[in-house]
DNA sequence: CGTACCATTGATTACTATCAACGCGCGTGG
DNA sequence: CCACGCGCGTTGATAGTAATCAATGGTACG
């Protein structure tokens, strides 16, 4: 559930960054704030262990393409769309959810920037769920035949996959738990805390995208629950919530009171 | 949670079985039943696949070593062991489980003939958990260094390891939905059966090799509430149970309660 | 300015955990 | 050979957590 440490540091990036958006072609890439971006990326630490000036570092840009902007709302793939690309959060959140046999949505997560979807639909050949924008949010989108090609020719790119895929099967695994609804509302905001902290944005001071109940939907609560775990919180000086702008007061005691669900 | 389509048929797997196993040098393997168990083995499609006397073949099955017998109760691997191998049980039922802060055991799956474990290591290049023997147990194992390194020169096999890893993903949130103990226990029970189905073993009338309090763990709940359950359900006429001999009298109606949990 | 959605709070219900006791089979040791 | 202890499974009684039902206030948007 934590981020992966080969991402925190970015000793270098922009320069590579810089160096593959020489070459352009394929995607509508190419604005000035790309390299922001991509310093997000999860492909970022693959760009890294390449290494400057290789071919292969060109053909993984190459293969990238820009979707979006999406709007809040929208659908970035469906339930049921035959699978031929993953693809990485650029900027804004996505919800991740199916729906199952008597009509009602499943949260599946939620995905900052930096992060990859789509890979839970490589071995059924098909997304098995939708993936929908919370906000005005922008991605990425990985051709898988090409990006797999390119595995077999660097190792990197490969490990990185399977790296990405393991990550997956521990965090899908984690809220399976029976957790109490204060530990699993207190994991949740610890856990988004961490990823955006991981991206180097603000861990302790940041807006959820989501609603409430998206959030109670994602967490197996009801949402009068999450509203109550929230003021009680917020009761007990652990949080300030107005709205949807959070601040953590006691991160660490966040983190404590959730710790079964974090892969403690 | 339902099994790899491509492996259900198995047209002609013991002819490959017996060309690879006429080299078989570096694992103690090479004893006569071994066709039998390699036909349900999850790796048998990516042979079928690459085709008869390739070299590659023989470097899939030179890479594999087999470890055991293992007697109920021993460990495959531990908690923080090291990640260098994946294993696929050859016979015998593993049950993977960690150990969580309060010293409390969190059963996270159980893994029959044929089946790989292991994989949610990759990751953080140590085993998350500990993988136990239920009943006489033997596994195969595959170095990941080497069958990572096979994977790029074979497509087949990146393919196949990419496929069996996004299908982990799937079935590690099964399990977090709220669902009713009904519905917990019926969905566990179905998918045992189509799991020993898939492998060619009879699926309505088989032997749970773990206890009710590991099923209760693994489904998050109380070991008395799975009692009841299948008591009731025996009550009803959809199973037959007498300790841990079960018949299913009527899977569809057990698929219809646990649909929920089975995806889709 | 009204409508619709979101969030909060209160009252009640229900499911399952927990506590407790008992039966059973099995291995051990007297 | 039998008594005993132990682990396992079942069944009963009680309690607690969160869901559900219900109502209200606030905010955004048309």
């Amino acid at each position: 559930m934590t981020d992966e440490p080969s991402n925190k540091p970015f000793p270098t990036p922009l320069k590579i960054r810089g160096r593959a958006h020489a070459r352009p072609r394929h995607p509508p890439a190419g604005d000035g704030r790309d390299a922001d971006f991509c310093q997000t990326c999860a492909f970022a630490d693959v760009c890294l262990a390449v290494g400057y000036g290789m071919t292969e570092l060109n053909a993984l840009h190459c293969l990238v393409e820009h979707v979006g902007p999406f709007r809040s709302g929208e659908y970035v793939f469906r339930d049921g769309d035959p699978f031929r690309s993953i693809f990485a959060v650029r900027a804004g959140t996505v919800k991740t959810s199916s729906v199952d046999h008597t009509g009602r949505e499943q949260v599946l997560g939620f995905h900052l920037p930096g992060e990859v979807i789509g890979l839970n639909a490589i071995y059924p050949d098909r997304f098995p769920c939708n993936a929908i924008t919370l906000e005005k949010t922008q991605c990425c989108r990985f051709s898988f035949p090409k990006i797999s090609a390119l595995a077999t020719q660097m190792p990197a790119v490969q490990r990185h996959l399977f790296r990405m895929l393991s990550k997956e099967i521990g965090t899908a695994g984690s809220l399976a738990g029976d957790h109490s609804a204060d530990a699993r509302v207190a994991a949740f905001l610890a856990d988004l805390s961490e990823r955006y902290a991981a991206r180097g944005l603000p861990g302790s001071r940041f807006h959820l995208s989501m609603s409430r109940a998206d959030i109670a939907n994602y967490l197996r609560l009801a949402s009068e629950t999450v509203s109550r775990v929230l003021t009680r919180f917020r009761s007990i000086g652990l949080i300030d919530i107005v709205e949807r702008e959070l601040v953590l007061r006691d991160p660490p005691r966040l983190r404590d009171i959730g710790q079964d669900l974090l892969r403690g």
